[in-house]
DNA sequence: AATATTACTTTCAAATTGAAAGTAATTACA
DNA sequence: TGTAATTACTTTCAATTTGAAAGTAATATT
């Protein structure tokens, strides 16, 4: 049984965020569920990013240790794992929305290619609104993959 | 000369900007150099965060490269190296800020030690206020290393 | 001229990441 | 009912990254 303290590097609440969510990966998996609607490993797998299976497993494994994400079987269902945002891992959309924000002002120019997401393209809303409904209707997939008829 | 596509996995924006600040060391920087004023190696070096020699100064060739941070000499000093965030880097505050409040929410009561930013605490600002202000703080102090008198 | 300071580099061991293949349990279908 | 397909992994091992420790080179200070 580890202490949390050891977790951390020193005692900045910046630097100590960035022991958890500072990967190549947590964020990442984050997006995929919050905006892709990406409830299962096979989701995951399957996403254009291309993470391995025996890495997702790990961050899958230390994400629930951290709380960020629950397990849950569907009704019925003993096979298919949906994995779900806790309060905690939900919290951090705003990181999100403003990483996706970042890339369209600093990164499109040099990198052509890369998409738009409607999340924040021809939208009149703020972004406390866009975060809102990015969570509203994340909350309703989840919903819907838990409900009995699926 | 290498592609900037080959430094993104994918197409998504939120990835993409994961591919540049998902690590443990790039956004620590620019927090230590944002809020701590730390514009020099050796500041960088003796924070509480104990980066390795070896590490900043791989860190700060890459933060150069992708220019989220150039590199001056103060008048009349040849030593002294000056590190400071470009308006790209500048403009990952937002995110500073979030990752500092997503930690006073949902790591201060399992991580009591962590301790209290003023930038943060006992504010009536909102949170835009807030980024501006640690930005202006940030750009006089700049200022002032770079100055003649200093 | 000697010492201290700043900004690094080098070396090497340890930890992490990732590709590929394999396995085990459950479900769908003939 | 039994065979194939699907889902969720694990195992193995090579490659890359991280980090600790010591060393170096240029500039500034006394």
């Amino acid at each position: 049984m580890e202490k949390i303290e050891n977790l951390f590097r020193c005692t900045c609440p910046v630097t100590s965020a960035v022991d958890i969510v500072g990967d190549r990966w947590t964020l990442v998996i984050i997006k995929l569920m919050l905006i892709q609607h990406c409830h299962t490993f096979k989701d995951i797998s399957e996403s254009e990013e291309g993470i391995a299976p025996n890495i997702l497993s790990s961050r899958l494994k230390t994400m629930l240790s951290l709380d960020l994400i629950t397990k849950t079987h569907p009704p019925g269902n003993k096979k298919v794992n949906i994995y779900h945002l806790t309060d905690k891992g939900l919290s951090l959309s705003p990181i999100i929305y403003d990483l996706m924000a970042w890339s369209d002002t600093y990164l499109r120019d040099d990198y052509t290619t890369m998409i738009f997401r409607a999340e924040i393209q021809h939208s009149e809303d703020s972004r406390e609104e866009i975060i809102l409904k990015m969570q509203q209707h994340y909350q309703e997939s989840v919903a819907s993959v838990l409900s009995d008829d699926h």
